[in-house]
DNA sequence: AGCCAGATTTTCT
DNA sequence: GAAAATCTGGCTA
């Protein structure tokens, strides 16, 4: 027997800024909703990073490929890729159709269905079931399927919804695991927060 | 708490 | 053939 769904608010495409660098500091606090053949798992968002246009570190930096195409969607789709030979990530699409920019999520507080992420990610504290980009990946069992996902159509395998609670203090910083364009502040999290990923120092 | 090496495969050069 | 938007476990303090 699982409890009742939250009523959580699907966003609607015209609501997210059409920046990256706006729309990553924006989801902060927001939902992530992911339906699941098992259950419903969904998370506060609380740290993600911004690959804006024109950006050395970003994927779609030399241009659209096969592997990238999910990036230049109009904004609110999914990206998603797999990296290091074990583990997907999860970007939102961040521009108009055509412009290749998005906001990688790094980390969600899990709110509904924790037993089935722990089920994905055996033996992990709570605190650290979606922390990190491949963990959040790994805990709602995100893959190549949900690549090009449209995730402001709230009903689909995977939704971003409004906040359920009120967000803290948000704290920004330079973005974590990039070699090229190191020094600029697009990472943003919510302060405090035991469930943002890196080294406390940086999550204060 | 911080440093380091190994894992493992897709993608592009 | 090299690099990659990472994670884990083992080590040192």
């Amino acid at each position: 027997m699982d409890k009742a769904a939250m009523d959580i608010r699907p966003l609607s495409r015209s609501e997210l800024p059409a920046s990256a660098a706006v729309l990553a500091r924006w989801l902060i606090g927001k939902t992530l909703v992911r339906e699941h053949r098992r259950g419903r798992m969904s998370g506060r968002i609380v740290e993600t990073e911004a690959y804006v246009v024109g950006d050395a570190s970003g994927h779609a930096y030399k241009g659209k490929t096969a592997r990238n195409a999910s990036l230049f969607l109009e904004r609110g789709h999914a990206y998603v890729y797999f990296i290091y030979g074990c583990w997907f990530s999860l970007n939102v699409s961040a521009g108009r159709a055509g412009i290749g920019t998005g906001v990688l999520l790094r980390a969600l507080e899990p709110l509904e269905g924790v037993h089935l992420m722990s089920r994905h990610r055996l033996g992990a504290r709570v605190e650290d079931l979606a922390r990190g980009p491949g963990r959040l990946a790994t805990a709602l069992d995100i893959t190549r399927a949900l690549d090009g996902r449209d995730l402001c159509a709230g009903g689909g395998a995977l939704w971003l919804g409004d906040a359920v609670a009120p967000r803290g203090r948000l704290g920004t910083g330079p973005r974590i695991g990039i070699t090229r364009e190191t020094q600029r502040v697009l990472r943003f999290f919510e302060k405090g927060n035991r469930c943002v990923s890196g080294p406390r120092a940086l999550s204060g």
